[in-house]
DNA sequence: TATTGTTATACTCTATAACTATA
DNA sequence: TATAGTTATAGAGTATAACAATA
């Protein structure tokens, strides 16, 4: 079955036959898939009252461990959103009892945010939904499949630049 | 070497053991990516005067052929934004020049969006570096592994509904 | 001087809906 | 009635920069 990136890759090979490309076919599929699942997502998300940037927040500290804090500074490095959103995103968490800010003991410029006890019981209520929904995303795959693919992105993502932490 | 995904599995394998995570390896992955990869096509667009969108709407006229003309609802299905945005986009683009809006011959509630000779020479000549750039991205790749990387994708695209023209 | 977090601006997109002109 | 395109609203994100407090 073909999908959309075919019928782009055959209009460009009668329009520019002198060109190759086919990392259209990669770069295409990755942009489009990327889209398609993060619409798949928000209905896990949007079932238990989040959106994305809501379940990305509460995730993240949620398995940094307890005491389930973390800077702003640390949130964003683990979300690729700017420090505005991150203020943001934090502000809305806040006004839901799901987070709080405290100043931080070791350094008065900072912030400490943790997941209050309402917050941890949410993210631990959704968290089992959302991995559910992932693998129902995943469902065509094989297991090697898989397996295959997050090795491929992962060394994509390496030559990108992108590293733990 | 590790990314990002990586500490991410191994946080949750140490709060949430009874949990598999192993989808979130993949669309985790795919989230990430799909955003650095965004960051590098940007710098072939602005080389060039553009950005994501209008790259995005001249490509699309360009690689229609002859006559180079679309409507607004061609346009938007094929670049999955809403028909707001479309709107908005044909607006900058005629300001400058690169495209035209003309009332469709067949259709009285129709218009017809076409490459102006000056969108066309714009589109022709950032084409070849935007393939350039793409071909960069992803140089860390075997041959082998782009194709059945792209084959893959495929098939989660043609499972989650995408579908050609 | 540099960093932390917040605030501000202008812009692009989202979702949703209303609206017109036409089919 | 439905469709094509535009317009409008509220909200979340972008990039960029400025800012106060602290390191």
């Amino acid at each position: 079955m073909a999908d959309h990136l075919d019928f782009v890759l055959d209009q460009w090979a009668r329009e520019r036959p002198d060109l190759d490309v086919s990392a259209m076919g990669v770069i295409g599929r990755l942009s489009r898939l990327s889209r398609l699942v993060g619409t798949e997502l928000e209905k896990a998300f949007s079932a238990h009252g989040l959106d994305r940037g809501a379940f990305d927040m509460l995730a993240t500290l949620r398995r940094s461990g307890p005491p389930f804090a973390l800077t702003p500074a640390g949130l964003m490095r683990a979300s690729m959103v700017t420090s505005g959103a991150i203020t943001q995103r934090l502000d809305r968490l806040e006004a839901r009892g799901w987070v709080t800010r405290t100043p931080s003991d070791s350094d008065g410029r900072g912030v400490v945010v943790a997941l209050t006890d309402e917050g941890l019981a949410l993210i631990n209520a959704a968290l089992p939904d959302h991995v559910a929904n992932e693998e129902r995303i995943l469902a065509s795959l094989s297991t090697e499949q898989r397996a295959q693919l997050a090795e491929t992105l992962r060394q994509l993502l390496v030559a990108l630049g992108d590293s733990p932490a």
